[in-house]
DNA sequence: AAGGGACGCGCG
DNA sequence: AAAGCGCGCGTCCCTT
């Protein structure tokens, strides 16, 4: 690259239809304005090499076309995403030219309507995307986003949190184009084993209809709906069996023949409406799984999804996951990522301590801190999501002696959230603000005229808001780390070499060489063909390794992942 | 008929 | 086994 070569690249609609790429010098001065018309695009982005920064309203508006045409944009900077974390971060001293522009603030153009799958579509969607994407309006967020954060008080925090959350917008496109490889044999084989054959449309599978009429019989009721929780709990209670819930672990308490056949049910029953035979194929067409994942969908700033349950697939069909013929999976996660991300965050070299090595729990007994493993998992994460009672809430106070640094730091962000103040991730994303309506139940309590009543809805609303705050700082925290890690990893693979008779089938681009397949919070699944599994799996080692060192620095701790090369994602 | 809330349960 | 955090989704059921 050389000197005068243009940093950032923004793109964006023109007046006439045409996309406009405005390349901008490092101080942001315009330096040079192209008009293309869409099929040119996929050719002039490659052109323009890797070291550029693409700066676009919306990765889900612009980048499926364009990976659809096996362009892989190597980084961007996403001005939806960036947005929302700058207008609310603690970080911005002001952000109210931000927050002057609530247009940026939108959902994905995919919750809004589906992915144009083609430049000409995308030509023709017009104003299907939820932000602004005319060029003028592209450059004059930039630039307030980049005010933003030449004021902020941590800009370096803040600039990897928005180069993570980028990357995490491009990964999520290219996670939906490449599809998670789903045997739908091994799926049908595991309905099959466990509610029977296919039944015709319009009746349940055998097994089901069985325990079905064992319930009935049960309950002394041959016609009895067990699927409406009102009409099952009366039933249960016309046989004694006085539950105030229809719940799993409370009727495990009840000992009654109805127990074990309805429990049995339920559990089929769920296989069935939620993964079952109609599932496999609304989502698991063709040999892929193909979910729409939504960077930045959760407040904490992990990742939601839509469509499929994507981040809720039962461990159960974990084995329907299996590699393309000639292909290896290799799956990682990483062990107790968030108290790990506690420790350093507060610079608690004790829970370091604890945490060297594979289990952080074991740990924690080694320490002399509780008895059991089962016990330090409890008391941990207690410790985070604020449990005050039964067991993990009775051993948190030991927590609190043996690591006070790590428990201090929760300790206030809860203490800040129930006073309605603001907490902040690592990297710089803050919690929203408590609602008016919040406000407003904590000032009514202070008043005069207040009832205890008014007192302890206000108590109870304050805690429960300190312990969304709690938790916030940890579980936003280890989304960064995560963004970190899986960033890395992507930049890693896509360094390899496309292998040219790998048989894959995930498209252009990545039938060929290593690629993300899948992420869930604190585990991804890489796709690789065999040939490169090994060199993969060193990537996604090396890849947690820079994630700890770009958000941590010199702080002594480690992120061991739990590793394995296999055809399929079923239990080890 | 469509929409929203409650429930229950899958995942981290 | 839930508790204590964050989600999505299918089903039932009631309101509009």
């Amino acid at each position: 690259m050389t000197l005068d070569e243009p940093v950032w690249s923004v793109l964006g609609r023109g007046p006439d239809g045409t996309v406009v790429v405005a390349d901008l010098n490092a101080d942001g001065t315009e330096r040079r304005r192209t008009s293309v018309d869409s099929a040119a695009l996929a050719s002039l982005v490659p052109a323009a090499g890797p070291a550029r920064r693409w700066v676009w309203s919306d990765a889900t508006r612009w980048y499926p076309p364009l990976l659809a045409d096996g362009v892989v944009v190597a980084r961007c900077h996403d001005l939806r995403l960036c947005h929302t974390i700058l207008r609310g971060s603690a970080f911005v001293t002001d952000a109210a030219a931000l927050r002057a522009h609530p247009e940026w603030d939108g959902p994905a153009a995919d919750a809004v309507t589906p992915a144009a799958e083609t430049l000409f579509e995308l030509d023709e969607r017009g104003d299907a995307s939820s932000v602004p994407d005319g060029i003028d309006e592209a450059l004059a967020e930039f630039a307030r986003q980049r005010a933003a954060l030449e004021g902020a008080t941590a800009p370096g925090r803040l600039r990897l949190l928005l180069a993570a959350e980028s990357a995490g917008a491009v990964i999520a496109v290219e996670l939906h184009a490449a599809g998670l490889p789903w045997d739908a044999g091994v799926h049908d084989a595991i309905l099959v084993d466990l509610l029977g054959p296919r039944p015709a449309a319009g009746r349940l599978p055998a097994r089901i209809e069985e325990l079905a009429v064992r319930v009935r019989d049960a309950l002394g009721a041959p016609a009895a709906s067990l699927d409406s929780q009102p009409k099952l709990l009366r039933a249960l209670h016309r046989v004694g069996v006085l539950a105030t819930s229809t719940s799993r672990w409370e009727l495990a308490q009840y000992d009654h023949p109805v127990i074990a056949p309805l429990l049995e049910y339920k559990k089929l029953m769920r296989l069935l409406s939620a993964n079952g035979w109609a599932w496999m194929e609304e989502w698991a067409a063709e040999g892929r799984f193909r979910p729409v994942y939504v960077p930045g969908g959760v407040v904490t700033g992990r990742w939601a999804s839509s469509g499929g349950g994507a981040l809720q697939l039962p461990r159960q069909l974990r084995p329907a996951v299996r590699a393309d013929p000639g292909w290896l999976l290799i799956i990682a996660d990483v062990a107790q990522l968030e108290p790990r991300v506690l420790a350093a965050m507060a610079g608690d070299t004790a829970l370091a301590d604890a945490a060297r090595g594979q289990d952080l729990y074991a740990g924690v007994v080694a320490g002399g801190v509780v008895a059991t493993r089962q016990e330090a998992k409890g008391a941990i994460l207690g410790a985070m999501y604020g449990a005050t009672t039964g067991d993990s809430g009775r051993l948190v106070p030991a927590l609190r002696r043996a690591y006070p640094r790590a428990m201090t730091l929760v300790d206030e962000a809860a203490r800040i959230g129930e006073d309605g103040g603001i907490v902040t991730t690592w990297l710089g994303r803050s919690a929203p603000a408590p609602s008016s309506s919040w406000r407003d139940v904590q000032r009514g309590a202070g008043a005069i005229e207040a009832t205890a009543a008014d007192e302890s809805r206000a108590r109870r609303s304050a805690r429960d808001r300190g312990r969304f705050t709690r938790n916030f700082i940890v579980q936003g925290t280890a989304a960064e780390w995560a963004l970190a890690w899986m960033a890395d990893v992507r930049g890693r693979l896509a360094a390899f070499d496309a292998v040219e008779d790998a048989g894959g089938r995930s498209g252009p681009v990545f039938g060929r060489r290593a690629h993300l397949a899948f992420f869930l919070h604190d585990e991804i699944v890489v796709h690789a063909p065999a040939a490169q599994a090994e060199a993969a799996a060193e990537a996604v080692r090396a890849a947690a390794d820079g994630a700890r060192r770009l958000l941590f620095g010199d702080f002594p701790l480690d992120f061991p992942l739990d590793l394995r090369i296999a055809e399929d994602a079923g239990k080890a």
